[in-house]
DNA sequence: GTCCCGATTTGACAATTCTTTACGTGGCAA
DNA sequence: TTGCCACGTAAAGAATTGTCAAATCGGGAC
């Protein structure tokens, strides 16, 4: 089984991403400060090292450097919000992609897989990240280039509406609360009055074309949310 | 611990970058002329050496020369601004890099990185020091040169303007807030009413041809920032 | 030092996007 | 069927962004 090592000095984020991951098949070793997950990261064999540029001591930087001098492990960086320190100094030290904090463990592990994809490909190390365009059914949304298409035609969409879609197709399948979708793409606590979710679910439904007798994509859940259908008997691999 | 000798007459300079330098887990000494700096770099043992083209007495090339008479140590040259010439001779008389003044520390020490990743990886010192050059789609941006070219035309920027357009480049396929780019472009912390970005921006996509129906390169994300966008042109196989 | 010129910032207003209001529809339970 | 409540969506209102133009800043020439 593929093992993972994070290294955060936050224990609680630790949890939740060590959860999700081997939720999604990975076995995951949490370690909070620098000189542990050196330690770590040199005495075992991991498939990937998930690190946290702000630690305790000694910095994901330094981590990272001493990593590299014995060991080509593609390494994950995440990066505190509004951080200074970017894909500048990341990159170039051998990170292999870097996410910014907060994140959606969904990108996480959308991020991880394409990480061992390219390393696994022949791929050297600290090859250029490329976010992954997200595929489902005869929709496809690419965060690269924020372009949306519908069966192959693009669609436009506002920020929010893409935001909303993005939420949605990363957890297509399965039911996306309101609470949920109002974090994540309106970056506030939902409230029972807001109903600028289903405004704006009504605008993309509108968009990618839920109105005709056509298959919709975005069914409601009453009392709880939305989800984005899945074609029928295909699982959530978006990788 | 990693040693770097400072060869530049400006002493401040010298002080600034030497603490950034030593912030960053390197050691630092500096020299304020060509004489001594060389003497230094001959009786001691320096992972690599920063050196100002400009200096009283013997230039920077005359000291670049003697070293590497006698030592294959990484040189990274310092040049005035808008010196283009000097890269020329500066990388071929063995210089590993250079980056012009007045340069930001980050950009610095991800060079002198990247100078030890590459001499450290076996090409011995002095092979083809390839500056980076940040291309994306049909722009195109050399941080040495402070060139930028749109489809091979030079495209004239001002520096902010300049400096906007290699934070985005560099996160290309990324969202990048605007607390980023104000931190990073202006060096200043962003508040709300602040419109400098925006105007910046504005300017920006006028310039690289965001005004016709072409597919534009830098797009709003409402409430967040600025996206470089991907060409998606090349599938699959994006190196 | 002052003057000048381009660069940057700020002010103002238009355009776009987002939120809230308001009302209609439809599901669900008794 | 009735009543309730959640959802759909048009439209008004609020907020954010685009951009022109004017004010301010900063660096070099003199």
């Amino acid at each position: 089984m593929d093992r993972i090592l994070v290294i955060d000095d936050d224990v609680e984020l630790c949890g939740l991403v060590g959860e999700y991951l081997e939720s999604e098949g990975f076995r995951v070793e949490a370690v909070y400060d620098g000189e542990r997950g050196l330690e770590r990261a040199r005495q075992d064999n991991y498939v990937l090292i998930v690190l946290d540029v702000m630690l305790p001591g000694m910095n994901g930087f330094e981590v990272l450097r001493h990593i590299r001098a014995s060991s080509p492990v593609p390494v994950l960086l995440l990066t505190a919000r509004g951080e200074e320190v970017d894909r500048i100094v990341g990159l170039e030290i051998g990170a292999d992609d870097y996410l910014p904090k907060p994140f959606n463990p969904r990108e996480l592990v959308a991020r991880i897989r394409a990480v061992l994809r390219r390393t696994k490909e022949g791929k050297p190390s600290s090859a250029a990240a490329v976010p992954d365009i997200v595929r489902v059914g005869d929709i496809e949304l690419d965060p690269a280039t924020r372009i949306v298409r519908h069966a192959g035609k693009p669609v436009d969409l506002t920020s929010v509406e893409f935001g909303l879609l993005e939420a949605l197709l990363r957890d297509a399948g399965r039911v996306v609360t309101r609470e949920r979708l109002a974090a994540s793409v309106l970056s506030r606590k939902f409230s029972p009055f807001d109903r600028s979710i289903d405004m704006h679910v009504s605008k993309v439904r509108k968009k990618i074309g839920d109105t005709e007798g056509e298959p919709e994509h975005i069914k409601t859940v009453r009392g709880v949310g939305y989800i984005f259908v899945l074609p029928r008997s295909v699982k959530a691999k978006t990788s």
